[in-house]
DNA sequence: TCTGGGGTCCTAGGACCC
DNA sequence: TCTGGGGTCCTAGGACCC
């Protein structure tokens, strides 16, 4: 048996937390850049606000009824899902964080233990609201995707306690009843068009369609493992997250500019920017990257831009994997003159590092490279700065003192005359952005 | 004026290898 | 006239997720 804790609201109820005047009226969180609404409360859901909306666009009806907006707040947001995982992790034998605010759990085998699954799941329940002040709810039920479905439904009805266990064959039957198949883990919109089209309308629809079929139309091999989960065959186990932390595969970093930008000074020093953060964040996890992206987009929304909206170029790096800053610079910034188009107005650029590894696993060496242990002459002078040791002392200073404190000189720009530093111009708005109350002192919450 | 960011998995085609 | 088969790696892109 799975379990999967969903927080609901999850933004939305992070900034609740802390100033529960807002519980029971219209809130929502806005992307970077206060772009789009990415999280709703049920008072702005009933309004009609959706997943996505520009914010430009639904301006006046947040005007008009008085809604709540925050900007979003990441470092909130990332403390308190850590704190939700702790618990979780404290709760049951197995638990894999899927999403900031998301994870499965393992309980097979405990329904002997415990006799029922469903209160052990309002137990768990209780102790997140209790511990953090975040609501969830909690679908049980033999599969992943059937777990996600339970878990769905008990968010739609408020009468479930928040809580639906899939126990029996007669009560999945019901559930699979119960859900769009749009609404089904795994069917985005391409794929729910083609199956509403071919007369597959709910879940319990496409629980019914051959392996033949699911592979031909619903992307192969994943589609065919997605019906079979709906069949209650598990096709995916648990994959336990090691100390309440996510090892990631890939880790990117990309930004809508403030503004569009048409110098390649700046583009490069954005660019810059981004990679800065994606290695430091390769190092928090202790990895280096062997291949590094880097990519530019256009405005994808203006008439008069044609696609491709974004170009991209992928390299693996011929010295070999690194989590150094400075190595990953030079390669980035003879890939960015690449992709570059003069006379191009550009909206966002970002940088993606795969191929991740431990350092010291697989150490390849250039043709054209000497192992480091016979330097030539310019080598020499540069190997008297121990690279690893650098990146260390830059994280910890970083730690320290707040990011951004000590930073490669080519993510800043050259001052304005005058000698007044430039405020980056990649850097976007934030205009309602919340203390960040759990993870800077000065932003600790007073209590009168 | 104004439209997010960070992920996963899979497929397909070309280059290259034996 | 006639021109293999099986594999890997790389790159790009599609679809999906939260």
């Amino acid at each position: 048996m799975f379990g999967l804790v969903d927080c609901n609201n999850f933004y939305v109820s992070c900034e609740r937390v802390f100033q529960p005047r807002y519980e029971g009226r219209p809130v929502v969180v806005l992307s970077n850049n206060d772009g789009n609404i990415i999280s709703r409360s049920a008072e702005a859901k009933a309004l009609g606000l959706r997943m996505g909306d520009p914010y430009f666009q639904v301006k006046p009806l947040l005007q008009q009824h008085n809604v709540t907006v925050f900007s979003s707040n990441y470092a909130l947001y990332g403390d308190m899902s850590r704190r939700v995982m702790w618990y979780l992790g404290q709760s049951a034998p197995g638990v894999e964080i899927y999403s900031i605010d998301e994870a499965f759990l393992d309980l097979a085998g405990m329904e002997k233990h415990l006799g029922s699954l469903d209160a052990f799941a309002r137990k768990i329940r209780a102790g997140v609201k209790a511990r953090t002040g975040i609501p969830t709810c909690v679908g049980v039920a033999p599969t992943k995707t059937l777990a996600k479905l339970a878990n769905r439904i008990a968010k739609k009805n408020p009468d479930l306690g928040g809580v639906l266990y899939l126990d029996n064959a007669a009560r999945r039957a019901w559930a699979l009843g119960q859900v769009a198949v749009g609404d089904v883990w795994g069917i985005g919109r391409q794929y729910a068009q083609k199956l509403t089209a071919a007369g597959i309308d709910t879940a319990a629809d496409l629980a019914r369609v051959s392996d033949t079929w699911a592979r031909k139309h619903l992307g192969g091999v994943v589609g065919a493992r997605l019906v079979q989960e709906l069949q209650g065959r598990p096709c995916a186990g648990l994959h336990p997250s090691e100390d309440g932390t996510l090892a990631r595969q890939s880790i990117s970093c990309s930004r809508t500019f403030g503004r569009p930008l048409a110098a390649f000074a700046d583009v490069q020093a954005a660019v810059a920017s981004f990679l800065s953060r994606a290695a430091e964040k390769l190092r928090r996890q202790n990895d280096t990257a062997h291949v590094l992206t880097v990519y530019l987009s256009k405005n994808r929304f203006a008439t008069n831009v044609l696609p491709p909206f974004s170009r991209s170029a992928t390299l693996t790096l011929p010295s070999g994997p690194t989590a150094d800053t400075t190595v990953l610079l030079s390669y980035a910034r003879a890939m960015l003159s690449r992709l570059w188009e003069p006379g191009t107005l550009y909206h966002k650029a970002g940088v993606v590092l795969d191929g991740l590894e431990p350092p010291g696993t697989g150490q390849q060496l250039s043709l054209f490279e000497k192992p480091a242990s016979i330097p030539n002459k310019r080598e020499e002078k540069s190997l008297k700065v121990d690279r690893p040791g650098l990146m260390a002392s830059l994280d910890a200073l970083n730690q320290r003192f707040g990011r951004g404190t000590v930073r490669v000189a080519s993510t800043v720009l050259p001052p304005a005359p005058g000698g007044r530093p430039v405020p980056a111009p990649w850097e976007g708005k934030a205009q309602w952005r919340s203390p960040a109350y759990t993870t800077r002192l000065e932003d600790l919450l007073i209590v009168r």
